[in-house]
RNA sequence: GGGCAAUUAGCUCAGUUGGUUCAGAGCACCUCGUUUACACCGAGGGGGUCGGGGGUUCGAAUCCCUCAUUGCCCACCA
């Protein structure tokens, strides 16, 4: 394969064969997911991106215009993570450089591994049309962003709020919910006392987070709880801080858990801001951005959370306010991409208003059908994340991605405008503000970028151009696209988002079947990363066993809607397969032609029956494909190529050692062969390219990746069935072979007890695979020889002295008590009147063929009994 | 806590509307094999109470109920 694979895929890449262009043709267009440009192949591109080639070229080999468009994304929180550690590692820290300083270094780490990924995508053999590869901040992709931006918030859309957001200390910036991972942890619950102003009570609260007292604006109780009753209207004192607080009543608080009483804090939880809103409550905001204390920690002021944590326990100790610890297992929020653990706190934020943007996407899903899930249990998915959906929070506090196009002219709130550039910002904030003075130094860009998926939502439309050009001819031919393939860990992230966009900005689907991967486990089904080293790297399985060996591989083990659990040996079974196919290809190449001979009669059979056989398979990949069992069809083209075409037809019309094989026959090898190709080359383009142009000269334009799929034709199904009793009758040769030690070479007689309707199409097949001298129809038992039974014909093959009569007698016996069973088991079912009377006709039918079967079966069985 | 999915041979999985030999495929395993395309191979073979229990039906891997196990998603219990 190393050899040969570069050689086709530069082949392939200089006649232009993956580019596309707006024809007369019926385009099939898939977007790739864009992976993260600094990012590297792993398993889980390799499965995506398979399919998504098996795919295309089998659509480029169907005569549709075939566009996969590639490219990257800028994942701006992963990649400014990447930036930020790496800059730390040369000593310097983000904080001392400006942003355009900072912007400057992330641009030369894209530049420096972008597009590596794309490049190892090549070894796969993607046919990507890479003269359209695209960057989701690329000029254009940036541009029609803003515009987005701006239409939206025109639209009303988008609003700038104080929100309970997702706080990442460590990258400080906020996360979408989408971003938090809910990880189960062993914490504590910490008892706590507060002093209850003007008396010598105690109450007690339960706590996880007891540094938080420290932005306590309230106790809150149960009003049903009588335990509290004469607490009412009085105020707690603050441990430490010893500030006076309200104690409020709310049916919010849960009497059951912890003690029934609830310390309320509005700045760093969810439940205590609305409870805050509510009953209007002071919110002391007690952290710093990187979550160490700011000066409403007192004396903990600069010590980070979790120190205080540990400290203030202490503390509170020593004070005699903790009652007592214990042990507590909760869900800690922590950031997907840093794995810090979150804080809920209150900021500014911009937010893409949900509620009517989900109305046309959850229609399309679910009630027209117009888009399509693979599998389709992953609507319910979808269903559930739409109608519970909150507003998007969009605006992340980093530098590396699409700056929000918002320009601040004053301290309020709402003092800004939204303009695609400054100068119109200038414009607009002059109208605003009726303020004629005003002038460029005067209004400041919101330092702010947006989400990484606010860019990404347009990738199947800004790919094509269609935000910034609506009418161009590329976005009204390929839009909207086929098919996506995706995993279904991104379908809220993106998948949902693509589905918004798409109605949004262009009132249609953006596609219209999305593909749903499983996830690449290991074989022991553990999930592949980097700190448990399980996950192979692809570039050098590639090496081992080629490109076309690893994507047989990938696809093997990846059935349809399953997690799939790689193993490094089914590369090896793919490899195994091209030098199956290999072979073959070299036997035929071997033969010598002559005109003069005559086609064999089983040359002749043979060659109608794999006809048969082959149209029967492009059925079947037909079905399979139309429910995207991407592996089920690879194995029957594997069993077709395999079983079908090299065990059985090749040794059908293979010509005697050194004799030549009849032009006829091998014209029809030679086609069919083509035909193996073509349904095999989306799977294995490499290998396949290779023997296509080996086979017979080719010119470019009859490369194989632009060939013209096999036509379907009506399928000889009678004749199908004929070989399979024919198949059965040379295995019971090949048996009795094997038992008697009779070496293949040497020929030996064969009869058949005569059955009126036997077809005798496939005997001279028959004759050649058993190697008989000839096939005796006969009336009677022969005596002296071994026999067997395909259904009810029964078989001899001549031994003379040699049957050893008793083993014989042993095994008939069996045979003959396996059948009778059978029959009795039939009988049973008919002679059950309720069977008979409420069974549909065809099955008593069947059931009667099958006791007549058994009959004549028992029959013959008997009598070579008696013959022994 | 709620939802979704899965459970079939040693492993990974098919099994569409309940009824054609429906109990299957590939791999692995076992036996035999130098016949000249291929030992990365050929021929043959063994192997499953369809997760447990109950029900509907003439008939259940398939439909219903229930339990168990596993995975995933969602959810603010301090």
């Amino acid at each position: 394969p190393k050899d040969v694979e570069g050689k086709w895929y530069d082949y392939w890449m200089s006649n232009n064969y993956f580019y596309s262009t707006p024809n007369e043709k019926e385009p099939y267009t898939i977007v790739i997911p864009p992976p993260n440009v600094t990012g590297v192949l792993h398993m889980g591109h390799m499965l995506n991106n398979t399919i998504q080639d098996v795919l295309i070229r089998r659509a480029r080999l169907k005569g549709k215009n075939a566009c996969w468009v590639p490219g990257t994304d800028h994942a701006s929180i992963a990649t400014e993570a990447k930036v930020v550690a790496k800059l730390k590692e040369q000593g310097i820290n983000k904080s001392d450089l400006t942003r355009d300083e900072f912007l400057k270094h992330a641009w030369d780490w894209t530049d420096e591994h972008g597009g590596i990924i794309l490049e190892q995508l090549k070894k796969l053999g993607a046919s990507c049309d890479w003269k359209r590869t695209k960057f989701t901040m690329d000029a254009e992709l940036s541009e029609a962003v803003t515009k987005v931006f701006i239409d939206l918030y025109n639209k009303g859309l988008i609003y700038r709020g104080y929100r309970m957001v997702n706080w990442d200390p460590s990258a400080k910036t906020t996360l979408s919910d989408e971003e938090v991972i809910f990880e189960e942890k062993q914490g504590n619950l910490y008892y706590l006392n507060y002093k209850i102003e003007g008396t010598n009570d105690v109450l007690t609260i339960a706590t996880t987070r007891p540094e938080t007292i420290l932005g306590d604006s309230a106790i809150c109780i149960n009003p049903n709880d009588p335990r509290f009753s004469h607490l009412k209207g009085k105020k707690a004192i603050v441990p430490i801080v010893n500030r006076v607080i309200p104690i409020i009543e709310d049916e919010y608080v849960d009497i059951e858990f912890g003690t029934g009483c609830l310390k309320v804090t509005p700045a760093h939880d969810q439940n205590d801001k609305v409870l805050g809103e509510k009953h209007n409550l002071e919110v002391i905001d007690i952290f710093n951005d990187d979550a160490t204390l700011n000066s409403f920690g007192l004396h903990y002021e600069g010590k980070d959370r979790f120190v205080v944590r540990k400290e203030i326990t202490k503390e509170l100790e020593a004070l005699g306010c903790l009652v007592k610890i214990e042990q507590h297992l909760h869900k800690v929020g922590t950031s997907e991409r840093t794995k810090e653990v979150i804080e809920p706190k209150i900021s500014a934020q911009w937010f893409l208003k949900m509620e009517t943007i989900v109305k046309p996407a959850l229609k399309a899903v679910l009630e027209d059908e117009e888009i399509k899930f693979f599998p389709k249990h992953y609507n319910s998915t979808y269903r559930h994340w739409l109608e519970n959906i909150r507003d998007w929070n969009i605006s992340r506090q980093l530098w590396w991605g699409h700056q929000i196009p918002a320009y601040f002219y004053g301290d309020g709130v709402e003092d800004f405008v939204i303009a695609e550039t400054i100068e119109q910002a200038l414009k607009l904030a002059k109208q605003k503000t009726n303020n004629q003075q005003l002038k460029i130094e005067d209004l400041t860009q919101d330092p702010d970028a947006l989400d990484t998926w606010f860019s990404s939502w347009l990738w199947p439309i800004s790919v094509f151009d269609g935000i910034r050009n609506p009418d161009n001819e590329e976005i009204e031919y390929y839009y909207p696209t086929n098919d996506l393939v995706t995993g279904p860990d991104i379908i809220f992230f993106w998948v949902a988002r693509m589905i918004f966009a798409g109605y949004e900005f262009r009132n249609e689907k953006p596609f219209s079947n999305v593909y749903f991967t499983g996830i690449v486990r290991d074989s022991k089904g553990r999930k592949m990363s980097k700190s448990l080293g399980n996950s192979p790297d692809p570039i050098k399985l590639m090496e081992k066993y080629g490109a076309d060996g690893v994507r047989v591989g990938m696809l093997l083990c990846s059935a349809a809607g399953n997690d799939l659990l790689f193993d490094e040996d089914l590369c090896a079974q793919g490899r195994n397969f091209s030098n199956k196919i290999w072979n073959a290809f070299r036997l035929i190449k071997g033969w010598e032609v002559s005109e003069t001979i005559e086609q064999p009669q089983s040359a002749k059979i043979a060659i109608e029956w794999y006809q048969a056989k082959f149209q029967q398979t492009l059925i079947e990949l037909e079905n399979s494909f139309n429910q995207y069992r991407v592996s089920e069809a690879l194995m029957s083209i594997y069993k077709l190529i395999w079983d079908d075409f090299s065990s059985w037809f090749l040794e059908m019309v293979k010509p005697a050692y050194q004799q030549p094989i009849d032009a006829v026959t091998l014209k029809a090898v030679i086609s069919f062969l083509e035909d193996n190709l073509k349904v095999l080359h989306p799977y294995m383009p490499f290998i396949s390219e290779e023997i296509w142009q080996h086979i017979s000269d080719r010119t470019p334009e009859e490369a194989l990746i632009i060939a013209e799929y096999p036509k379907m034709e009506t399928v000889n199904e009678s004749l199908i069935n004929e070989f399979k009793v024919a198949s059965e009758v040379i295995s019971g040769i090949r048996n009795i072979r094997k038992e008697k030690n009779i070496a293949f070479k040497n020929e030996i007689e064969f009869s058949v007890l005569n059955n009126d309707n036997i077809n005798t199409d496939f005997d001279a097949v028959i004759e050649k695979l058993g190697n008989l001298s000839a096939i005796n129809y006969v009336t009677e038992k022969v005596d002296g020889a071994l026999s067997f039974r395909v259904k009810s014909n029964e078989y001899f093959i001549p031994m003379g002295d040699a049957i050893d009569v008793e083993a014989e007698k042993v095994k008939l016996e069996e045979e003959l008590k396996y059948n009778e069973g059978f029959l009795k088991s039939v009988q049973k079912k008919l002679s059950n009147e309720r069977f008979v009377s409420n069974a549909p006709e065809q099955v008593i039918k069947i059931e009667r063929q099958k006791e007549a079967d058994a009959l004549a079966k028992i029959e013959t069985i008997k009598a070579s009994l008696n013959s022994l």
